[in-house]
DNA sequence: ATGAAAGCGCTAACAC
DNA sequence: GTGTTAGCGCTTTCAT
């Protein structure tokens, strides 16, 4: 049986389908009378509009796409619950778009990143949403960001959490340096003076920003962090074990690590936890990002929250200004928190 | 400036639309000049033929809708993981739609679902995916069943890990009763007769299907589970903890506790390590689903796995079979898998 | 190998 | 308040 449209309620209802439209969208007064015929029939066959032709005509889909490198990493889902909160209430349905960094190489990564930047825009998608990949870098090759301001000159695309330099792109992120000194600050509060700096990548825009403003916290109070204590190449658990098993190799062991992820952070944990150490009172540990998990450990973790949900709820609402070209800022940075768990604790000497 | 169409392209070449039409789709053989010609223009002009226009002819979009209730909850990123696996190899793009169970009361979910369900419908998705919510209920009322299985007959719909009865819908699950057996067998053989069953809910037809599937298996190796020791009512980690709490206060407890998901695992962990008690030595805990994070906390918790990944990839694959209309099985049923780490141990006896 | 033209299902002038 | 009709941008017979 073939799908009813809106020439059969018209046909059935003695009317024309300009009528139906007008019904069906609420957009010209219509008698009352008819207009109830009208709705008993689109009950009566449960016509459901197909939006594609609407779409077509009316030049928009009310659909946006996400890009994001891993969904299975949690903080992702975070900022998309979010972000849904918004869409949701504006009547957007987004397509989720995962380029599944986890299993394959990063050039890989970016030419998904490119597939779907033009499936989002052959869909007419309203706006796009781009976080992760190319977005982190922290120096992106010039046809990485020319293609997306390409796009970016035909409809909406908002970086979340990243930047594009010199691409004029929108972007809403959480202040990276000022998360990093608060960790910084309260570890020096509490004591600590050989801090060692774990996890993230160097190429990665996060990673040199936390790193460089943690140290920088620290020098200002007169420390220094040591070199052979800043360990990069990782953002997983596994990478957090191997950073804490090298640092236990040294000579001298930090009495505190700032982990880049709260990943890392377990990671590190849990093999402290296994070289017989007690963690906060022989070793305090530091995360970033406090993804659900971080007040699942045991210890609970300390960390440096980026309020994932509230960074999503806002790139909802600014990507929705972009869409209905309301004015927006070219820049929206949220200041992230420090919360307190078990995971820090004074410096003990002994 | 106006989105070029293939009336332009077809214009500057001298063809007519249908030509270009054809090289895009590769559906006839053209001249290889021509084409050649085509195919220039097309980069030359970064030509996206509009998909809505596409689909609206062809009467399929390579779109699909998946339903789910709650992204934050890891175990949903992981089967989506495997989803998208299948998906993109195949060159659909999907919808994600959450109705956010966590934040809103069950009336309200199933409404949402509703919602989504009408909405993907008009969206013309080939194919849509539901998880959780009603499918997971263990008696769901008519009108739930009736209108996912309306929608069911018009385009393919594919219920993942629960089911609706009556509905005639195809399924793709984790043998239940199966993973219970494991579970119950496991610690059965490292000696443990008092063993409690926490966690689920009553309404669920994973909670009762897992727990009378357990208890079965108990009584048939000759024991049997006290009534105070099954506590239902909450999947979380903060109900993990009460539960556990609840055990504590009664006048004898177990020696292992079997824990409906792994968040109450956790949960249930925190409560026992804050009481005191070692975890394996003086009480095993054996979690379901393996989530990622069951291999992250102190100890490693000893679960059943759903094998998470497998089922959304399986998903991916029966839905496609459906949408292109291959012979599919009614219900294809994945068996779990016990995977054994370290919060479980041989009953002490002291 | 290519073109003409009829849809696909809906919206939006414009006319009455 | 309602109808006519021309799109929206592409695919697909059917001719040639």
């Amino acid at each position: 049986m073939k799908p009813i449209t809106v020439y059969d309620i018209a046909k059935e209802a003695n009317v024309s389908v300009a009528t139906v439209s007008r019904v069906l969208n609420n957009t010209a007064p219509v008698k009352k009378e008819t207009r109830e015929r009208i709705n008993e029939l689109i009950s009566k066959y449960q016509f459901q509009p197909n939006a594609l032709a609407r779409s077509l005509s009316k030049k928009e889909t009310g659909m946006i796409g996400i890009i994001l490198p891993d969904i299975t990493n949690p903080f992702f889902p975070e900022v998309l619950s979010g972000f849904d909160l918004e869409a949701r209430k504006r009547g957007y349905t987004y397509f989720l778009c995962d380029t599944v960094s986890a299993s394959v190489d990063s050039a890989e990564q970016y030419i998904r990143e490119s597939q779907y930047l033009n499936a989002l825009a052959e869909k007419q998608v309203d706006g796009i949403v781009m976080m992760g990949g190319r977005v982190d870098l922290a120096k992106p090759d010039a046809p990485l960001i020319e293609e997306v301001a390409e796009i970016g000159k035909r409809l909406p695309v908002l970086l979340v959490n990243g930047r594009l330099p010199k691409s004029g792109l929108n972007r809403v992120a959480v202040d990276e340096r000022h998360g990093a000194e608060l960790a910084a600050q309260h570890l020096i509060e509490l004591g600590h003076r050989d801090i060692a700096i774990v996890g993230g990548f160097r190429h990665m825009s996060n990673t040199v920003q936390r790193t460089s403003a943690f140290m920088k916290k620290v020098e200002q109070s007169g420390f220094e962090v040591r070199k052979e204590w800043v360990l990069h190449g990782g953002f997983s658990v596994s990478s957090g074990t191997a950073f804490m098993n090298r640092l236990l190799e040294l000579p001298k062991r930090p009495t505190a690590v700032f982990c880049l992820n709260d990943l890392v952070a377990i990671g590190v944990l849990k093999a402290a936890v296994k070289a017989g150490l007690r963690v906060p009172e022989d070793l305090s540990i530091i995360g970033y990002d406090d993804i659900p998990f971080a007040s699942n450990s045991i210890p609970e973790l300390t960390t440096v929250s980026l309020r994932t949900h509230e960074l999503g709820r806002t790139a909802g609402e600014v990507l929705h200004q972009m869409i209905t070209r309301s004015k927006v800022n070219k820049t929206t940075l949220l200041k992230p928190e420090l919360v307190i768990r078990e995971s820090t604790a004074a410096l003990n000497k002994s």
